[in-house]
DNA sequence: CATGAATGAGAATTCATTCAT
DNA sequence: TATGAATGAATTCTCATTCAT
């Protein structure tokens, strides 16, 4: 799946720590699950994951159980409601992605790491499992809540990355934080309708996105402002959708 | 509403014609409806904009109905179900965004007559009525519907804008039309997020995106190549949401 | 079915003014239901009466429905959920009591009126309508809800009924009001298992706890106390049963 | 909890017998149950009385599994669905209740037994067992089915006690023997609303009840007749709730 | 044998669509 | 013709019972 990337040495996905899945930890800490139940709710996770990205968030808990091949009793002694299994979702893409992050900030130079982050969080995969590609590639689980997860637990660490590319050259200086932000934000529309039809174009559409935030590409003043931080936050958490 | 934009001369968005409103004509061109019948159907499309963009397409029919102050009955005797009301919706917001185009092409400088449509686009309003910038504002009905109609008639106008950039040298040479389409569309993303907070502020990314097309902006080369037009097609019209 | 009752002057329960059914009220005060609206509730309210009646609270809404004859949405329309439609089930019972409350109040001899109102509260019945007499037939429907609507409307003219009692002598001195608000409430349990077997015969019982109360029974001294008013109201408004 | 009951000698709860607890009889009479099987039935049975009385029949088997500290395959194993359960508790109480009737028949005087015997069965308790008190303490579990016990195994001694205090003078001509077990079980709705907030206040409604049962509350006829005896036993034995 | 996870038939409630007034 | 009441399938969630570990 990773296609090739410019300028980003190669990337092995491969030895990304991917959570601690395989750990048999149940969600919280309480105490190692039973060998089934894990595996039960490895399968819903996956087959919600699944659904939820192809057919958003609407889709019946009955046919996520079925697709699970778990019966719905089952789905909701693991997750006490739907939004439970929406947020577990979610949770494990934002686990993912801060690993991803992590290594960015220790591995990758300054002036390279966050596009190599944004490559890495999206094209990461676990084996064998869509859900963790599949949920960042669909819009549909891009909601409020998925919103704040990504400010509490990444947005610090692309701060660190954005200065240290600043540092480095790579960042016009009329560029704030949060336009990165809302421009990452915004490459989601990008994959959303490239990725079905062509796995990885995206990428270039990403350089283009970070070629207009280089030194060598600023022009007239840009007009208006930068949002600031708090009105980022506050514009990323508004009440999720219904 | 309309931010000054640097590089845009004054745009008066009041006297862009906007779609055919007020000739009464139907929904398909069957015949004109009687008087009060059309003032029916108008207020039926506005309120449904209202509502669909603010709240989602979820809202029910009988919220549309009670907030156009006509009953269910009417509301299913103008559109045969909820879908056709939808689509009426986005024919609406299309019509004016191709008048926009129109006007575009006419009267703009080849350099800037891209960006000026889609502010245009975006910020146009029909006074007194909400429906069209919102449904314009909102992700929500950014669905695969909406890009086919956008496919069909908005983007043989942005592919002559397109055309007259490049041979204005306004844009790189390695940079494709389809790379514009997509990133418009992900502007959406951006616009969502916020102009809810801080009206007008996309402005500035729109512009960051075009900065990455000017051939000052060239870099590295872009990998991996562009869509080609079907490709665009095809990625935009995948099946109706449900 | 009312049985005739020694040393009850004859009762016309044909005459008991029985809440203001059949003026086409919907349930507050808004405006009236349109014909069908207004039938569909009282069947709905019928049904609703005698099913929970008959196998308590726990039936099925679409068994009521399918008994009322309509669809389960017309039931929401009318209703907002199973609770409301149990709070005007009861709440209609408790109308009809406090109409024959008051005509106790104003026609029946002081000693005789408490006795008077319990038989004709249980007794009455709309002609064609099962339910009110059944639902207070029915110790299912006596829960906390029931009781704080009791306690709210009616009691204070049972205390006004009783003081009239005491003061014509037909209260021994070392019985309170809240002696008689308690065992009436015990009549419940007679009323509930004989009726069905052999209807009327709880009057006997009746009879008998009154003769109970009468000055001429008195005997050893009542250990313990009574319970004050506090009491009472505390006893009867614990929270309703799930 | 004994609240001294006037004419009432000294009653010593204490060393009424109350059933054969402690002997390891199973459930039928099969053969003995393993030592920890015993143990969980008695644990399952005393959680489930709790529960029961506390929150009513509707608890799930999963709390009371909880509650007993086993699991759910060994309640299921102990009893073959939740009715068995269910009547497996009035059985025990029932139980007690039979030989505090023996007690009354062979240690009171005839004038007294009666009452004596229905505040016992109240009121004793196993030391350290909330269970049997809470049981009759709780209306929600006086369903048809507790009837039934009682009509069979407790009945026939009342009706001894009641022929022993008829003899002694202390039953009023008219009154039938059907009247006490009427009486007695409205008593179940008094003892249901006072016991909460004033524990022992029922004795005084009991004593109210036989007041009017004396020969000297006598009055007018008692009309309609007493129910017979048969009729009493079609009543209470009708078919168990859901 | 004990455990507690899995099951799946209901339960209440919503909502697009139809139809009587 | 306009109204809004009626419809009922679909949805989320519960819980008595079974069965794999």
């Amino acid at each position: 799946m990773p296609v090739p990337v410019a300028g980003c040495a190669d990337s092995t996905p491969g030895d990304v720590p991917v959570g601690k899945r395989g750990v048999p930890t149940g969600s919280d800490g309480d105490r190692p699950l039973r060998r089934d139940a894990e595996r039960n709710r490895t399968r819903i996770l996956a087959a919600a994951g699944e659904l939820f990205a192809d057919q958003g968030l609407e889709v019946g808990v009955d046919e996520i159980a079925r697709r699970a091949g778990v019966g719905m009793g089952t789905l909701y002694r693991r997750f006490p409601n739907k939004d439970a299994l929406v947020d577990a979702i979610l949770q494990t893409v934002v686990e993912d992605s801060r690993s991803v992050a992590e290594q960015a900030l220790a591995t990758r130079p300054a002036a390279d790491a966050l596009r190599w982050f944004v490559i890495q969080t999206v094209d990461v995969g676990v084996p064998g499992e869509r859900s963790v590609k599949h949920v960042f590639l669909s819009n549909r689980l891009w909601t409020g809540r998925m919103h704040e997860l990504m400010y509490e637990q990444i947005v610090p660490l692309m701060q660190r990355m954005f200065d240290n590319a600043r540092a480095a050259g790579a960042i016009r200086p009329d560029v704030a934080f949060t336009d990165v932000l809302v421009l990452v934000r915004a490459l989601r529309g990008v994959i959303d309708v490239t990725d079905p039809v062509a796995p990885g174009t995206w990428h270039r559409h990403l350089q283009l996105i970070f070629d207009g935030l280089h030194p060598r590409a600023t022009a007239e003043p840009l007009v208006p402002g930068p949002l600031d931080f708090e009105g980022y936050r506050s514009a990323t958490s508004r009440p999720a959708l219904p």
